[in-house]
DNA sequence: CCAGGCCAATAACATAGGTTATTTGGCGCT
DNA sequence: AGCGCCAAATAACCTATGTTATTGGCCTGG
């Protein structure tokens, strides 16, 4: 059982995601609540070590997916904000050399291994968020494959102020981005110079406001034509 | 009904595709195919619609997702052989802005919407599946954010020979490319000029034959070392 | 058998982004 | 208050890859 309201509203980030994909009842709640197990807290830098551990929830915190080659380059395959699953269905399902990465204090709580989908509705709304994350997957590969340096960051800061919007985490247009640049260059398929330029830039050209780990999208208009994928 | 043994192989490379996945009874098979319904064949280059057609399964040729930007830059998600589904479940479910292209002449079934994992056995082939082209679409993430044109080419030219092998369409060490350098570079993340560069390089080092569209991998540990992404 | 197209192959040049190194600015710790 | 550390910010230089253009082979249609 939760005790505070504010734990509540923060302990149950996965809920809100998953009734976005289905509409969900109570006894939908209590069922994958009773699958549901321990929570942990995991320290910046931990790597959770996907294949080894059953799927889970984040609770609270940032973490990412990260693949490393022989020679230490790293490509992020993705972030993962509070509400995301890890390790059901298919996205996020254990993949070789993947790793699962802590990149600030990490609260996650762990589900029993094996399905999720125990009925009906709750197998529409597990496939609904996967479906969603493999569309960040998809808009990932684009940035990677075929936008510049410029266009990727702009893309990237949308993508995660309305992921954190949707989580109740950002600020108006701001939001916390608890990430050093280095995490920023793997996940952009950038180096960290070339990453602190561009923000340099995007800054000089009034898009953004820098302080700290705070940012603002001081302009969005100007961001969305930057970054923006339509066809 | 099927006719002449050469075409059940070939139209049913997804059933085999499918029991790679799980160990498929007769019964699932029947229930399956019963749930398939008409082929059609489209020319090269045809947009088969992806939002608006129902899901169906490549029986032969070549064809790709691909995601068009505004000015014209275009993103291959993925390339798409004989037996691969397109349309289920997650991977390759409708999402926006992207197009289902024929790179060959293409000859698919379609199939009825809605989930086709009739039972148990069905659902882990169909799961199974999507885990593998995901784990591909992860691949591709890594070959584009963090690989050099000379890794990305080995390493793209060592997945399609492994799947062409797997659905007996594999030569020895050679294949049938049939697509224009435009299109690798498309997928690659790269200009048409130096995809050719490159593979003219990777021909001086004698890694590959390439003759009109037979590509032959001359030297495999060679291109492992290239291209490989293990950790 | 020639003309036109298409695509691979090159060449020459331009630039986005990478690399290495140094400086600056917080910020916690003693 | 001063030290030390880490990450951001810059600088200078380098290179992989992009761009634009030209050429040559090959096939196809007339």
């Amino acid at each position: 059982m939760l005790s505070a309201p504010a734990t509540i509203a923060t302990e149950r980030a996965y809920v809100r995601r998953l009734k976005h994909h289905a509409p969900l009842q109570d006894e939908d709640i209590v069922a994958l609540e009773g699958r549901l197990g321990r929570v942990e807290i995991h320290a910046p830098g931990k790597d959770l070590e996907l294949a080894k551990t059953q799927p889970l929830f984040l609770i609270s915190g940032w973490a990412c997916l990260a693949h490393s080659l022989r020679d230490g380059r790293r490509q992020i395959i993705a972030f993962l904000l509070a509400g995301d699953g890890v390790g059901f269905d298919l996205l996020t399902r254990p993949q070789p050399h993947i790793e699962l990465l802590a990149l600030t204090p990490l609260k996650v709580r762990y589900a029993q291994p094996g399905s999720l989908a125990l009925n009906e509705r709750l197998g529409r709304a597990f496939a609904g968020a996967a479906a969603e994350q493999q569309t960040r997957l998809v808009g990932h590969l684009v940035r990677l494959g075929r936008q510049t340096a410029y266009e990727r960051v702009a893309h990237l800061l949308l993508e995660l102020h309305g992921r954190l919007a949707e989580i109740g985490e950002a600020r108006g247009e701001g939001f916390h981005l608890p990430v050093k640049q280095e995490v920023l260059a793997d996940a952009l398929g950038l180096s960290l110079v070339h990453v602190n330029r561009t923000l340099q830039q995007m800054r000089r050209d009034g898009l953004i406001d820098l302080r700290g780990s705070q940012v603002s999208l001081l302009d969005r208009p100007g961001l969305e034509l930057a970054g923006d994928q339509r066809a």
